[in-house]
DNA sequence: CTGTTAGCGCGTTCAG
DNA sequence: CTGAACGCGCTAACAG
């Protein structure tokens, strides 16, 4: 391994003198910078990660919290795309991106303990589930965070505008001549899910036809529960005109179970998705969905901790907007 | 920050004693050992794996490749699946994963110069595209190497059982009495495709069907050209009675394709996807697809390189089943 | 513009 | 069983 006191030895330089120059200060003599950088390279020199990190307190590394043990972010397809994202992002501003997960080695310990371990200069969450005491430490704690689809008010973050988002598609649905709607919103301990369900509120009520629809509770990327709770609510007496799901992945397992007891779509009952990922486009019949920016979602959080990190003060709130996909389900 | 210098101060022992009882050395009197374990404990001690990994060469973190410029392995639900179970099994054996990019800080490296820079203990390379220059000199190195479903000598290769799973499908179609199949393969330059490819030449030559079998080249996840190849292979004189897709993405984009031109699935035409991803079942015909392990290959290429990390010479090539699923489609 | 010195937090000789 | 001393590779004062 090459050293700077290698090469400071080789040039007969002080080792204070090569690192100046690796690190592009302007209080070296030209000559002697191009001769340090040029038998920097000559040798394969490589910067020392851990060592730079130790002095400076800064290991240029962020942390991505996306699962906790019920739930896995990769698996579902659409925080996989925002996840994408930040790593690009990241990488654009020169920083890397780890994986942080509840253990040091083999012990148990809390992300905070696991994010000062490793010198993480920032953390993303992009988890469903931050009730749980970990991350709420986590937030709380001085380290820079910012999270997706979440309200904190001292924290960074970066929400997609899911009012606009369920407002569109009930409107869009109201324009089509469905009244009798129902919706299967997500979980209902987590923020987005509140926030939806509350926007379909209104909506419905602004509309004079709230008597006329219902929500239902559901869960996130659950094709199967979808897919029961369709059957439910299509055995009613008092059949909806239209279902609204969580996310694409839940429209996709109602539209099974649809298409297998013969309903026509939209003529017997339209449905709509949310989140237009790929998949929603590819189905037959298409989905009429939401289109979440997924790009715009994953490098404005990355973008706003790297500015955080760099004591830049970014705006705390970011709203990132939606397009109505119209398919052929409504 | 609290660190083996404080907690030795307040015992009165010096920083050597402290690190010995914190990393469970034998040679220290179990009192001694318990007073220090429990100060660390009260006064939050954590180890800073900066200073640790500068001393012991060991960063107890692991690489993970995934993407290139062209092709992001996150966007395919297939790898961000797998992607997931080595982030669990690394955190079951001890490790962080980080994710590697090609640059450190702002200046443009290769993926090599990155691990040694992070001191990275071994990479996991789950990319689509080990021609790079730059892959194939991490492959080369004496950093240890895992891949997936690739085929190097010297390195640690999890495969997937392609040609069971090709001869699988092919013996499941003839079964059902197709005779005249068209496979799209994957991107020929790629070591899984030309794998499959030449499974399938093997299995309809010796079924005596290869006069009335082809393969055309095609793109793996690329479901709008699954879509165009389909309309293509379609409108032929000479159809194909059954079609092979490169994976379950692709097979939608076709059945899409078949479904909007009134196709009738299996009887004008049978299709089989391959992966068994989620969606493979949820959309309506369900597909014949072959299921791949992804559990088992994460988790063994995971653990099979900290083997080799931690000097347990493991077997260098593995094999991990695939299982038949028949949908509606064929 | 350059060198000397010190220290980041930890593990590991080598004595005792 | 315990301590003193050193070094990992690098950056940051402080001189000069």
């Amino acid at each position: 391994m090459v050293t700077i006191y290698d090469i400071a030895n080789k040039l007969k330089l002080s080792t204070a003198t090569v690192s100046r120059a690796l690190n592009g200060h302007d209080d070296v003599k030209t000559s002697t910078k191009n001769r340090i950088l040029e038998t920097a390279k000559e040798m394969g020199y490589l910067p020392n990660s851990m060592a730079r990190s130790l002095t400076t307190k800064k290991s240029w590394n962020i942390g991505l919290l996306f699962s906790d043990d019920q739930n896995s972010g990769f698996k579902h397809i659409f925080f996989a795309n925002v996840i994408n994202e930040i790593i690009d992002s990241a990488a654009k501003r020169g920083y890397d991106v780890s994986i942080i997960s509840g253990n040091i080695g083999m012990r148990k310990t809390s992300y905070l303990e696991h994010a000062r371990y490793r010198m993480l200069d920032g953390i993303i969450i992009a988890t469903i589930d931050t009730r749980q005491e970990d991350v709420q430490n986590l937030i709380k704690s001085d380290l820079p965070v910012a999270l997706i689809d979440q309200n904190f008010s001292e924290s960074i973050c970066v929400n997609s505008k899911n009012i606009k988002g369920i407002k569109s598609l009930v409107n869009h649905l109201y324009d089509k001549g469905y009244r009798k709607i129902t919706y299967i919103t997500g979980q209902l301990d987590n923020y987005v899910s509140k926030d939806r369900k509350k926007a379909f509120l209104d909506i419905t009520k602004s509309l004079n036809i709230s008597n006329l629809c219902s929500t239902v509770e559901g869960v996130f990327t659950d094709s199967k529960l979808a897919y029961e709770l369709t059957k439910d609510i299509m055995s009613k007496e008092n059949r909806p005109e239209a279902i609204m799901y969580p996310d694409d992945t839940a429209a996709i397992g109602g539209l099974k179970y649809l298409l297998e007891n013969g309903y026509s779509i939209p003529n017997d009952v339209a449905i709509c998705g949310y989140d237009g990922v790929e998949i929603s486009q590819l189905v037959t019949p298409r989905l009429t969905t939401i289109k979440q920016d997924i790009h715009k979602l994953g490098s404005s959080v990355t973008y706003l901790l790297i500015d955080e990190i760099e004591g830049k003060k970014p705006s705390r709130k970011t709203w990132v907007d939606v397009e109505l996909l119209v398919g052929e389900t409504t």
